[in-house]
DNA sequence: ACCTGAACACCGTTCAAGT
DNA sequence: ACCTGAACACCGTTCAAGT
């Protein structure tokens, strides 16, 4: 509520007249979102704060961006792209542990940015670039295990629904909290979770 | 964006002065509350927007409701209180199935709110008496199906987790959308991750 | 206790203008 | 094409005051 930390960045004091360039591209643009993201949280990203971040008016950043939800979901693929997908060998050795693997890493890098997650439902989860690369690596896995095309593509979708929704409620700004449930467990309940749903998915 | 089609309500054009009382309730406010949602989404449910529904200044509304997120909490439970539970014979005789009927219910309840549900990801889901009302009787019939208290504690959270993740993505403003998946594809596709989950639960 | 007026500190987005 | 100034139409919440 109370949020007057700015942290300066480079041109800042330095005020341009219209006209006068930033020299911004979308990539600074999204580094600032993420910073903004990783100290504050989700209430702290938003478009002017990202402005104010860069030094420029907030009406500069629709240069690069149609509008907030572009922006939150080219910081969700961003995120995404921290995810190591397995190997070629390790997904033909064993197609439902590649799978587990996928899952658990996304779900890691996942609840390292509180509440980013509960935007994303509505919009059916992530579509960006780095989205469809692991979906591209999970499907083939999924083949692999013996199931047909639709199969998989609705068993994705119940692995991606379980992961982002787990990741969503595990994700807590403050870790203690009277009635919520910590961290741990819910990673414990999110791995029963998995095993419950590939035991279900490969039978 | 532009939304000026307020529905004038009880005492709109008689202004009262500091002191006159409006004859509020909580429920008033609730049911104000549940109309906006119903007929404009999520985004139409503003404080404000709640307040002018009822006629009053929106600093009035605190009076009922602590801050927004009590008010969204109040109406998801108002909204799963249309959720039917299944009688005690049923659970009795088909446990599995008396979890996955009240699975069900709850995603078409839930569905028929759209983005409502995103909000409520980072506050790991519901908490009211309706809320624990449905995982009570959850609860016993997992129990009755063979699982231990920690098994079935788990087991609700990922059947939790999975039918907010599916309504969430399911509940859309307009179905009519560029690669948009269809409600009707992911409610076969809510159906079959049911199946999958229950099989891998009771195994 | 319940309500208003006024204000604070924000939002996202648009439009016209400057170089 | 990239940026600013100014504005529009909002937010949630607080504080002091009235009856």
């Amino acid at each position: 509520m109370f949020n007057y930390c700015t942290v300066y960045n480079s041109a800042m004091s330095t005020s341009r007249g219209p006209g006068q360039r930033a020299g911004l591209d979308r990539d600074q643009v999204l580094k600032a979102a993420r910073g903004l993201l990783d100290s504050g949280g989700v209430e702290a990203l938003s478009m002017r704060a990202v402005a104010r971040a860069l030094g420029v008016a907030p009406n500069a950043l629709y240069s690069y961006l149609a509008d907030k939800d572009e922006l939150l979901d080219a910081v969700l693929d961003d995120i995404l792209g921290e995810v190591k997908a397995p190997t070629p060998s390790q997904i033909a050795r064993e197609p439902l542990e590649a799978v587990r693997s996928i899952m658990l890493a996304s779900y890691e890098v996942l609840i390292a940015h509180p509440g980013l997650m509960s935007a994303y439902f509505d919009r059916q989860g992530a579509r960006g670039v780095q989205a469809q690369r692991l979906g591209v690596v999970t499907l083939d896995a999924l083949a692999r295990a013996g199931l047909d095309q639709d199969q998989a593509r609705e068993a994705l979708r119940v692995l991606i629904v379980n992961t982002m929704g787990f990741a969503a409620m595990s994700a807590r700004p403050n870790p203690s909290q009277p009635g919520i449930i910590s961290t741990a467990e819910l990673r414990r309940n999110f791995r029963n979770s998995l095993t419950w749903l590939l035991q279900g998915i490969s039978s």
